[in-house]
DNA sequence: ACACAATCAACAAGCTTTGTTGACTACCTC
DNA sequence: GAGGTAGTCAACAAAGCTTGTTGATTGTGT
């Protein structure tokens, strides 16, 4: 995610006003690793200004996804985790305390279909995504 | 996922009773790998006992998933999939229809966390779930 | 200054999954 | 075979997340 700067410039250039709001969850979600959910911006924008309503929040991170900005990443069928990191990278879930982590992998190569059909051409694979599951330091001491 | 047979003798041996109903479910998934939701597996079930709740079918789902028998697969966040297929594999998505494809792929490695902090040795990983998304050989044509 | 997008409050509703309750059924064990 | 108990059913309710709505108000961009 860029800048709340480079957003405002973007937003508009998309015919999308720059609100006190939206800027509010600019600000909350830049620099921001830890995979919050809607509830959780909507509670740190609502330390500054105390009535924006969630539904609101949803739509700017609704926009922030539509324009590339924010991965939207699901880990479990709970709550959507919104993720200002878009450069390449994977996760790790803790299953205890539940805390997603930014992590590198080597990227997987798709070997083959498994179903009997074998993987042709038609195929087009766009995205890869890689969930590891396991305890995280803090769980494990 | 074992066969209906080994599935009764497992049920058995977790003091869970092997019902009509849960044999039917066992049926309806058994050699599927079009990884349905429950609502599908309703309706499956539905076709040769109509008076089956969608209650109980959660029920026999979530006792397989407990033992271990088939796999919750969450690929968006709308409706979990329920993989009888527990033998180590990845999903491809299509974009368009939806369908979700069983793939095989190379194990990732997984390489460092990203956030600063090195992955140590607390860290316990125990497994990793790869979902390749782009388009499918029928949609693409 | 104006048009119109965005927001708010206050709900409602859709969707998926689980809980509940009371009556009834049938599976497993002895 | 009989009995204890787990399972099922119907019929809802409810939790949790997300989106829709409505009418009034605010404020952004040009
Ligand atoms: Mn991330
Ligand atoms: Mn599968
Ligand atoms: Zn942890
Ligand atoms: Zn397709």
């Amino acid at each position: 995610m860029r800048t709340p700067d480079d957003l405002t410039a973007l937003f508009r250039a998309n015919q999308l006003k720059v609100t006190p709001q939206r800027l509010a969850v600019f600000e909350a979600l830049h620099g921001d690793d830890t995979h919050p959910t809607a509830e959780v911006v909507h509670a740190r924008v609502r330390e500054r200004m105390p009535t924006v309503s969630l539904r609101t929040v949803y739509q700017a991170l609704n926009d922030l996804v539509d324009l590339g900005e924010v991965r939207a990443v699901s880990v479990d069928n709970g709550a959507v985790r919104f993720d200002p990191n878009n450069s390449g990278h994977d996760h790790f879930v803790c299953r205890d305390c539940g805390r997603v982590s930014d992590v590198t992998a080597s990227r997987p190569r798709l070997v083959a279909a498994t179903g009997g059909e074998v993987l042709d051409e038609g195929y087009t694979v766009d995205t890869s995504e890689i969930i590891f599951r396991g305890r995280c330091a803090a769980c494990n001491a």
